[in-house]
DNA sequence: AACTGGCCCAACCGCACGCAA
DNA sequence: GTTGCGTGCGGTTGGGCCAGT
């Protein structure tokens, strides 16, 4: 009796774990077999995927693989300087909503660009010893690191040599253009920049979908983005001096309050500000 | 050569939402 | 109204890779 039962729960045993769902990496053979499928039923209803394609996986499984991996128009290698702009700009608007990010990043996917987010920005956040969602960083960001990563692709359009250029950065460079045309003017002569204030619609703080970010007017870039002004931004308006930090109210006018001066004084002192604020220490700008 | 720690990315998990029954 | 199902989203984790020691 118990070496049948034994056997039989072995048997069902064995066969359960036949039927058992796999889980981690993905086969080159359950690729073929997600794509076969997709190719012919089209993209949606993955549990269905999932029941009828012969994959022991959950739907869930499938619709992320092929949105993630799979699909066609999924773009490969590093992110550009200009998605990077794409991604601080989108960023400040909507926070993590990384779905919606991707949406205006073609062939990225959310979870690139949330992996990209993690890994970069709030890895500067965490050297700079400050929140990513903190006041400071994101003034930061919107202040310094986005002109100047805007100076940085107008560099690298004047002189196309000085980045080494992909296809991919050449389609992408017409599409940023794209975008730009009606929403960004990049930087004039003097190295100044200008960016519209329609590419940031919701930067009054006032939209219900900006969920808890506080933004801020970028209309001041111009100023903000000269060696002078920047300096005299970093240690006053970013509150790298005692009396204070800055922040943006909504009638975008720069004013000085107490309450954001913690965490910018990272090991206490000027001196210690200028090395963290040093821009070998930015992380797009290394790049 | 072996070890270690950090980086990066693919994948999983839990939750929320929309919709049809 | 509510229940169940399918889907989408954001957060988190596991593991491979690589540089440094």
């Amino acid at each position: 009796m118990d070496v049948y039962k034994r056997g039989f729960i072995s048997e069902t045993s064995r066969s359960e774990e036949e039927m058992e769902l796999r889980k981690g990496p993905w086969t080159e053979e359950e690729d073929s077999m997600l794509r076969a499928y997709v190719n012919i039923h089209g993209e949606g209803r993955w549990n269905a995927v999932a029941r009828l394609s012969g994959l022991r996986r959950t739907g869930k499984s499938c619709r992320l693989r092929w949105l993630n991996y799979m699909r066609p128009e999924i773009k490969r290698g590093n992110i550009s300087l200009e998605e990077q702009l794409l991604i601080l700009e989108l960023h400040s608007r909507w926070g993590n909503r990384w779905s919606k990010i991707a949406q205006h990043l073609p062939g990225r996917t959310d979870n690139e660009i949330k992996n990209y987010w993690r890994t970069r920005v709030q890895k500067q956040a965490k050297q700079l010893n400050c929140d990513v969602n903190s006041k400071q960083f994101k003034d930061a960001m919107r202040y310094v690191w986005i002109p100047r990563l805007v100076e940085r692709i107008r560099a690298s359009s004047e002189s196309p040599s000085s980045q080494p250029s992909t296809t991919t950065n050449t389609t992408y460079n017409d599409r940023i253009s794209n975008i730009s045309s009606s929403q960004m003017s990049y930087a004039n002569a003097s190295g100044s920049v200008q960016v519209d204030p329609s590419l940031l619609p919701e930067l009054s703080g006032t939209s219900s979908d900006s969920l808890d970010t506080q933004v801020s007017s970028v209309s001041d870039l111009t100023d903000c983005y000269n060696p002078q002004s920047l300096s005299n931004y970093l240690h006053k308006g970013l509150g790298l001096e005692k009396e204070g930090a800055a922040t943006w109210g909504r009638d975008e006018e720069f004013q000085a309050t107490e309450e954001h001066s913690n965490g910018w004084l990272v090991g206490g002192g000027e001196s210690s500000m200028d090395t963290v604020w040093n821009e070998e220490n930015v992380w797009f700008l290394q790049q």
